[in-house]
DNA sequence: GCGACAG
DNA sequence: ATCTTGTCGC
């Protein structure tokens, strides 16, 4: 699988443009997904090497049906907005290592609700063209009112009259996440989503089980 | 103009 | 993202 490399911020900035133009934000999943997959990307303090892996667990019966890990180094710098362009490249390959077709991907990350309205969840649905949505830990972009106390509160994170996600408590008296579709799912499927894969902890299962898999895979893999 | 800014 | 110990609370 591969994709095309930004060597500067003006050329990521007009594929993201191109992209963003194949975005789809009408059809949705329409069904409860059995297989879903989390992805994550654990990036090494003084190397350019990276790990990523994605999980992948059956939502009905919460086991994990299978999991990859991928190492490589990082191909762009860190830009806020263009956070894509440098973990994209190593997650196809992860999503490219899996035997079965996870029928929608949550990343670590935000989808519609970025500057452009084009995050990593967009941009990695429509380079896969598969439903993804986002799951952030930090507020990007957006105001919003701080959600009730309880597991499954949420307010809406808009800019303007503009809906942008939601800024979702999934456990309660915990800091809430922020909750953006990405390519072919609604906010309402996300948010459901979300809230079934965290019955436990704060971020969905997928997530933290990629991001405890590529975190140990790239310290493992340590000289 | 200056600072802030997903991971 | 990554660097980091203890500590408070269930």
């Amino acid at each position: 699988m591969h994709h095309e490399q930004p060597t500067s911020v003006a050329e990521a900035e007009r594929i993201q443009e191109q992209l963003k133009q194949r975005l789809d934000l009408d059809t949705h999943l329409g069904t409860n997904p059995t297989l879903v997959a989390g992805v994550d990307v654990s990036y090494d303090k003084f190397s350019p090497r990276i790990t990523a892996a994605a999980v992948v667990i059956d939502v009905t019966t919460r086991e994990e049906v299978e999991s990859a890990v991928v190492h490589g180094e990082v191909s762009f710098p860190y830009v806020p907005g263009l956070l894509a362009f440098r973990e994209v490249p190593i997650l196809l390959e992860a999503l490219g290592t899996l035997g079965c077709r996870p029928e929608v991907v949550v990343c670590d990350g935000y989808g519609i609700a970025h500057p452009r309205r084009f995050g990593l969840a967009c941009h990695l649905g429509v380079v896969t063209e598969r439903p993804t949505f986002g799951v952030a830990k930090t507020p990007f972009v957006g105001t919003y009112d701080q959600p009730g106390r309880r597991r499954g509160d949420w307010s809406p994170l808009c800019d303007g009259d503009e809906v942008l996600g939601r800024v979702l408590r999934t456990q309660t008296d915990v800091k809430p996440v922020f909750v953006s579709a990405g390519h072919r799912t609604n906010l309402d499927e996300a948010t459901s989503l979300t809230l079934d894969l965290s019955p436990r902890y704060r971020l969905p299962e997928v997530i933290r089980r990629a991001d405890f898999l590529s975190r140990e895979a790239l310290r493992r893999s340590e000289d």
